[in-house]
RNA sequence: GGGCGGUUAGCUCAGCUGGUCAGAGCGCCUGCCUUACAAGCAGGAGGUCCCCGGUUCGAGCCCGGGACCGCCCA
């Protein structure tokens, strides 16, 4: 505990470990499961990877899902942050994988079992280190309740889920050519696969007439897929190339004969205008060849080598079966063409290999019909996702979605319930009765269980208190990325198996780049880690500049903002000194104001609870963080605290402060809430109050609105910052107090407020013709002849501003003067203007 | 190729339905150790609101065209 009257820093390294025990401590974040959903507030995190470290995408939505959820239970509602973290298939096999590696030994030696069983400890291991980081953010989640999507219950669902949809014939093998990625050895999603631009060559191939009529001329950037070519297509309506739809022409090389076919797919303008057919190794011809009952034909292994298929290039890699081909193409006089031609090829996300795309038998599900009520939930409204303009990206992706191949090749996740013997097919959660049964090999894709996220969390197929008090869940906040990936997935289970929207509301955050405007990655060496910034600056200031610099778009990282929530959380404890080291001791805080001051500083209050409030359930942030700021300082700190200074801190005005303070800090909590805490245990009668998280989140109380004192004081701040600003202009120091007269009205109550805050004696402004003239609202601001003023350079900042007020005025004159303006501007725009020309008017006569 | 977003002060960004909207923080300059805070306080300088046209009494804001940057999807 500091010692307020020597300390002047708030010490977030000292202060924050000891508060996060506390809130720990209090159970307050893992409250008993009563009551129902709709009272209750819930908020399942989305579940980072186990294998994965707190990074500034975790924190920032940290920060957003902690201010939601600590604002809803400071007002009052049951508030569940569900926590958990996510096996995440490839990227935990590989973490381990690598491990063995430098032991010598491998995942084949170990074999699945032993295997499976060292992830499993790897996972004990080093599985809870981001949970801890999320402490160190201040997340207010329920430590108490942490789940695994690999765990037994949360298993549990996942073959419920599966055999379900099996039976209900959504889930179906097929062969199909799916995204082999050759570095996990595994089938991956569409959405695993990200585009990089490449610069490969474009040879341009001739395919002999069978009839010996002529050639056919192909263009390719992957000669040895030729091998596996079953025909050849042309545009229905390219007149150069329609005589040639039907024939048939020799594969070079393999001497299979290929039909000619027509396919609207094919551009006349690309390439020759002719495209060979490989449906075994191409998404395209895939498609091409399955419109025309092609033969598929593989001559590429999973292990990326060519097949027995490929003849007498069998065995060999796929590149040193490229270079073969070419070679033996060019000696026949085949290759027409060779250009360089930069495009878009598919890699894999998780092993960074290029895709090979490849026919093989996996697991898929059927999307459409669980699409159709996941487009409805949204359209209609049940599930508002913000901004607005990513529901149309969701409804469009949805409305388009394909089958989701949903197999993996890898030993850690949800080995897929099915087994086989002989002939025979069973999908069931036990296995089935009788020997010889050998269970699938594969494993679920990892989105497969997120998508049971916020249910199968709470303990469904079960009908448990918690799902029933916290599902469906309130909000899930998440970036971009993943809108497909995941949550169009969680809707789809959801409605699927719950009957229910699994969220209302989907906020979607900024992704933070680097501060050069690039990824924010670990390979590029742009990554900024966030408990970096949280050791030099603290957790408030990063919530607090995370928060502020977010907003619908990307944003860069930006260390100003993270240094101005160090500064008010420094700010605020220094003001709280303040307060607590001169009120009167023995009162309670209440409102009870005796000055216009006071009434101000109440009103602007109501005025920021109310916009803080409707922020926070705007989801804007930023300006909820932003607005925090200009109160503490722009008000609180700046004006009221300078304001009341001079005055006997009596029981009225004590009441006050105290009041004023409590409020603003359960206000700021929810954004900063380690230094909130902290002043809170310092604020009298602190035992008794229980800790801040635990407290009222504030109301505005219209009876406190005060526009006559907002008024009042605000012609205080101006008079004292028009004279502040005189001096600069006259080159007289801040200090001295100087003689004048106050010639303006609205100062009645006021006046020795702006005489101390302006340095300034009113009474002493005698008779004499005023010698500098500072106009403020009311009228101006006298000062006779004296040292300190400079007669002729007054004039002539008089004379410049006279000039100035006259511009302005003929400005207005003509505006008013402008028929179309008067005639359509809107009535109070033209009275606005009026109001203006009359205050510089008055204040040109007034010079 | 299709779609979406952006371009406002030296930097990072706010600017709602067109009318006190030209703003904030940081940086910079000047002056202050004013009994909460010098990681502070006070004051100040600084902008062709990307360009070109249009609509309007009035345009960062609306419309059309263009340039550049970024993201998503194919």
């Amino acid at each position: 505990m500091p010692d307020l009257t020597t300390t002047t820093r708030f010490d977030p390294a000292e202060a924050e470990p000891r508060i996060m025990e506390r809130w720990l401590a209090s159970g307050l974040f893992a409250g008993a499961p009563e009551g129902d959903a709709d009272a209750n507030y819930s908020i399942a995190i989305p579940p980072p990877n186990v294998t994965g470290a707190l990074h500034m995408g975790h924190a920032l939505n940290g920060s957003i899902q902690d201010v939601l959820i600590r604002c809803r239970r400071m007002q009052g509602r049951r508030a569940e942050w569900i926590l958990g973290t996510d096996h995440a298939g490839i990227a935990t096999q590989k973490q381990v994988e690598k491990r063995l590696v430098e032991e010598g030994s491998s995942r084949e030696a170990l074999g699945r079992e032993a295997f499976v069983e060292r992830v499993w400890e790897w996972r004990e291991e080093f599985g809870g280190t981001i949970i801890e980081q999320f402490k160190r953010l201040g997340a207010s989640c329920d430590y108490t309740r942490e789940r695994f999507t690999l765990d037994d219950g949360y298993h549990d669902a996942v073959l419920k889920v599966f055999v379900d949809l099996y039976e209900q014939g959504l889930i179906y093998r097929d062969l199909y050519l799916v995204n082999w990625d050759p570095g996990s050895r595994s089938a991956i999603s569409d959405l695993e696969v990200e585009d990089r631009e490449v610069t490969d060559t474009l040879y341009s191939i001739a395919y002999p007439l069978a009839d010996g009529s002529g050639e056919v001329v192909v263009a390719t950037v992957r000669p040895e897929t030729m091998l596996a070519d079953t025909a050849v297509a042309v545009n229905p309506g390219d007149e150069r190339f329609a005589h040639l739809v039907g024939k048939t022409v020799i594969l070079p090389l393999v001497g299979r004969e290929l039909q000619v076919i027509a396919d609207e797919y094919v551009k006349t303008d690309f390439g020759t205008g002719c495209l060979k057919i490989t449906p075994g190794h191409d998404p395209n011809d895939f498609e091409i060849g399955r419109r025309h009952g092609l033969e598929e034909i593989s001559v590429i292994g999973e292990d990326g080598r060519m097949t027995t298929e490929a003849g007498e290039y069998a065995g060999l890699s796929v590149a040193e079966a490229q270079q073969r081909v070419v070679a033996a193409l060019r000696e026949q006089g085949l290759v027409r063409a060779e250009e360089a031609y930069p495009h878009t090829v598919p890699y894999s996300h998780r092993s960074g290999e290029r895709i090979e795309p490849l026919i093989s038998e996996q697991w898929f599900m059927r999307m459409d019909e669980l699409a159709a009520p996941a487009i409805e939930a949204v359209t209609s409204g049940r599930i508002r996702i913000h901004p607005e303009s990513q529901a149309r990206r969701y409804v469009e992706w949805l409305e388009n979605i394909r089958p989701w191949c949903i197999s993996r090749q890898l030993w850690w996740g949800h080995q897929i319930p099915v087994w086989y013997r002989g002939e025979e097919v069973y999908a069931g959660i036990e296995p089935p009765a009788g020997d010889g049964w050998t269970q699938d090999a594969d494993v679920l894709d990892t989105w497969f269980s997120s998508a049971l996220w916020p249910f199968a969390t709470l303990g469904w197929p079960d009908d448990t208190d918690l799902l029933r008090a916290y599902y469906p869940t309130d909000v899930l906040s998440t970036a971009r990325d993943i809108l497909f990936l995941w949550v169009a997935r969680m809707v789809m289970m959801g409605l699927r198996f719950t009957g229910e929207i699994p969220f209302t509301d989907v906020y979607v955050h900024s992704v933070i780049q680097a501060p050069d405007g690039r990824r924010m990655s670990k390979s590029l060496g742009t990554g900024i880690d966030p408990l970096e910034e949280i050791d030099k600056h603290g957790a408030d200031a990063v919530r607090f500049g995370l928060l502020a610099m977010s907003s619908t778009q990307d944003v860069r990282y930006s260390s100003e903002k993270v240094e101005q929530g160090q500064a008010l959380a420094n700010k605020l404890f220094n003001a709280s000194r303040f307060v607590l080291l001169n009120v009167a001791e023995g009162v309670a805080p209440a409102p009870r104001p005796t000055r216009p001051e006071d009434h101000w500083i109440l009103s602007r209050l109501q005025r920021v609870i109310e916009e803080t409030g409707a922020r926070i359930d705007a989801f804007d942030f930023a300006k909820a963080a932003l607005g925090l700021y200009d109160f503490v300082y722009g008000e609180l700190c700046d004006w009221y605290l300078e304001l009341v200074k001079g005055r006997e801190y009596d029981e009225e005005l004590s009441a006050t402060l105290l009041h004023v303070l409590r409020e603003t800090l359960a206000l700021a909590h929810p954004v900063i809430p380690f230094v909130t805490e902290e002043i809170w245990s310092l604020l009298p009668g602190a035992e008794d109050a229980g800790l801040l998280a635990g407290a009222a989140f504030p109301q505005p109380d219209p009876a406190l609105v005060d526009a006559g004192a907002e008024r009042e004081i605000g012609a205080v701040i101006e008079a004292v910052r028009a004279v502040r600003s005189w001096r600069t202009g006259a080159g007289i120091a801040p200090g001295p107090v100087l003689p004048a007269r106050l010639a303006a009205d609205g100062y009645e109550a006021t006046a020795p407020l702006v005489a101390r805050l302006a340095r300034l004696d009113l009474d002493a402004g005698g008779a004499a013709p005023a010698a500098a003239v500072v106009p403020v609202p009311g009228g101006a601001i006298e000062l006779p002849p004296s040292d300190a003023v400079d007669p002729e350079a007054e004039a002539k900042k008089l004379a410049a501003r006279r000039a100035e007020l006259e511009g302005e005025i003929r400005r207005a004159e003509g505006k008013l003067a402008n028929e179309g303006f008067v005639a359509k501007a809107p009535a109070a725009v033209v009275d606005a203007e009026r109001a203006k020309l009359e205050r510089m008017r008055g204040e040109l006569a007034a010079l």
